[in-house]
DNA sequence: CGAGTCACG
DNA sequence: ACGTACGTGACTCGA
């Protein structure tokens, strides 16, 4: 593990045989780490801050992540350093290949490395370290980003570091008994499946299944096909089949369990940690173009909740005893932010009255009083109103509410009627994206749009989409991610027994002490809310409960 | 290793 | 005549 100062020393902490030796180098270097008044600089910090933690240092003090730095100036690139290395300093590392050997089961550890090309490997590290620094950090103020930088992106490393390091405990038990119900369906399925296609085959390969519903039951004469010229069969497309035979409702079934087993209730517990019992996912903090965290290893983020056999897993997501989740989410922030950032008078006071804000703009384009929405009303302009943040065109909104290209123009026409400071700030977006060549969120988060000049109208038209979203999508991230920082301090420094342990985009989840419920509920809500200040509130909801289903 | 599919916000 | 809703990650198949 490398780490620079600002006086550009590298520094190598190599792994002693001793226990001794270990405890006599770690007090050598504790108060450097834990020096407040000392910035450390580093590339992917998120990870040094954890070796330190497992030893028991706890960093302190502002940091400077090159890995960060980076991803502010070029968020749509990769970052790691030898890249960076090879395009800023002209310069290619030792690879880490090269010592511990390619990743996999035979990756050896740091520790059976010969302590001179250890020394080598680390001080060259450092170095590079230090040397992107120096020209991402004067890049970084030119570019307007240096608030970003300091007061957020920074300091959330440590709080993703703790928030992995924290993890959320399964029960496998009520995964086993999940699983077994699980099998035990998709084994009937496969069965009925055969008897229906007459023949058995793999189910789960799209190109088998194409053939069997569009060839041998020949079950549309028109059915599309990929690039690859093979049959779609995704669910839109077989949704649209389910009455022409009794195959096709058996098959989204299959595919549907099929999905929880393998992708969730199979590989979770895999991933339980020996030492804590806990699962540990991973925040990466740079390869979201607009700004947003994404989880791997495992996806935390994607975890099943809009159909209701998906949603057990949640249940299995459980809090330590003598405690219990709190989960507090913000309500509708997207379009909150369009209300705000278009500064649309009539869109700020559909959200003023307290509303339902699908019914109000239902009430709009359609001409009706609010209390005479009717249900496939709101679900319409629920989509309209998805549609805006996502930089409408008149095909997808065709498509998503299966109505004719003109039908959905007429309806964007409406809408726009209805909330013309959209329709100009929308507008406006994209005449920025054109003149500066990039967009920015509500703290100078920029994502540059190359291709808003692009000849080809397609092209063209992703990155006129981009200009309208990334601003939205990007200050919602933002937001959340001042009001992690601002919770996670309060916390330390009021010396709260809970932990925030799960970030899911416009959601925090907290496995909380008992005692501390209300207190913290109100910490949450209070800092959440006022993050920043809008024209218009930040609403938060909020659920307790004692597995994630029940406190979602 | 790309393509197809599907889980989430 | 084109072909698109925004942002991710994981799994399976099959060349």
């Amino acid at each position: 593990m490398t780490f620079s100062w600002e006086k550009g020393t590298g520094y190598l902490i190599h792994f002693p045989e001793s226990q001794k030796e270990t405890e006599t180098i770690l007090e050598i270097v504790r108060p450097l780490f834990e020096n407040p008044a000392i910035r450390k600089i580093g590339q992917n910090m998120k990870y040094d801050i954890q070796v330190l933690a497992n030893y028991g240092i706890e960093v302190k003090g502002p940091l400077f992540d090159t890995m960060i730095a980076h991803y502010l100036l070029e968020p749509d690139m990769r970052h790691n350093m030898n890249l960076l290395s090879e395009s800023y300093l002209g310069y290619s590392p030792v690879h880490i290949e090269s010592l511990i050997g390619e990743k996999g089961n035979n990756q050896k550890n740091m520790r059976s490395v010969p302590v001179d090309k250890l020394m080598e490997y680390a001080v060259e590290d450092a170095d590079v370290t230090y040397q992107l620094k120096m020209i991402f950090e004067p890049k970084i103020i030119s570019g307007g980003l240096a608030d970003l930088a300091r007061d957020i992106e920074m300091p959330l490393i440590s709080v993703l570091a703790a928030m992995e390091r924290n993890g959320v405990k399964l029960d496998l038990e009520d995964l086993k008994s999940i699983t077994i119900n699980l099998r035990e369906d998709i084994i009937s399925l496969e069965k009925e499946i055969y008897t229906l296609a007459g023949t058995e085959f793999n189910i789960s390969s799209p190109k088998q299944l194409g053939d069997i519903l569009f060839i041998r039951l020949k079950l549309d004469e028109k059915a599309r096909v990929t690039k690859t010229k093979q049959f779609i069969t995704n669910e839109e497309i077989l949704q649209r089949l389910t009455n022409k035979h009794p195959i096709i409702s058996k098959v989204l079934e299959y595919r549907g369990l099929k999905k929880l087993l393998s992708t969730y209730v199979e590989a979770l517990p895999l991933l339980v940690d020996k030492k804590t019992g806990r699962i540990h996912t991973s925040y990466n903090q740079a390869v979201a173009a607009t700004g947003r965290l994404s989880s791997n290893n495992p996806n935390l983020q994607n975890i099943p909740v809009r159909d209701a056999r998906g949603r057990e897993i949640r249940k299995a997501f459980v809090p330590e005893k003598g405690h219990v989740f709190l989960s507090a989410d913000y309500s509708q922030i997207e379009l909150r932010l369009m209300a705000h950032l278009s500064k649309d008078e009539s869109m700020i006071a559909d959200f003023l009255s307290g509303n339902d804000i699908h019914a109000a703009t239902a009430s709009k384009i359609f001409g009706v009083e609010i209390d005479k929405v009717t249900r496939e009303m709101r679900s319409r302009a629920k989509t309209a109103n998805f549609g805006i943040i996502y930089g409408i065109s008149s095909f997808g909104l065709s498509e998503r509410l299966t109505i004719g290209r003109k039908e959905a123009k007429d309806l964007i026409d409406g809408y726009f009627n209805s909330y013309p400071g959209v329709k100009i700030y929308m507008d406006e977006s994209i005449r920025k994206a054109r003149d500066l060549g990039y967009v920015t969120t509500m703290f100078g988060r920029k994502r540059y749009l190359p291709d808003i000049h692009s000849r080809n109208q397609v092209v063209r038209g992703n990155a006129e989409r981009n200009a309208i979203n990334a601003p939205i999508q990007g200050s919602a991230a933002d937001i959340i991610k001042i009001a992690m920082i601002r919770i996670f301090d309060r916390m330390k420094s009021e010396e709260y027994l809970s932990k925030m342990i799960l970030q899911v985009h416009d959601e925090l989840i907290f496995e909380t002490a008992t005692s501390e419920l209300e207190k913290l509920k109100d910490l949450v809500i209070f800092e959440m809310s006022n993050a920043v200040k809008l024209d218009i509130p930040l609403k938060v909801d909020w659920g307790t409960g004692n597995n994630w289903f029940e406190a979602h």
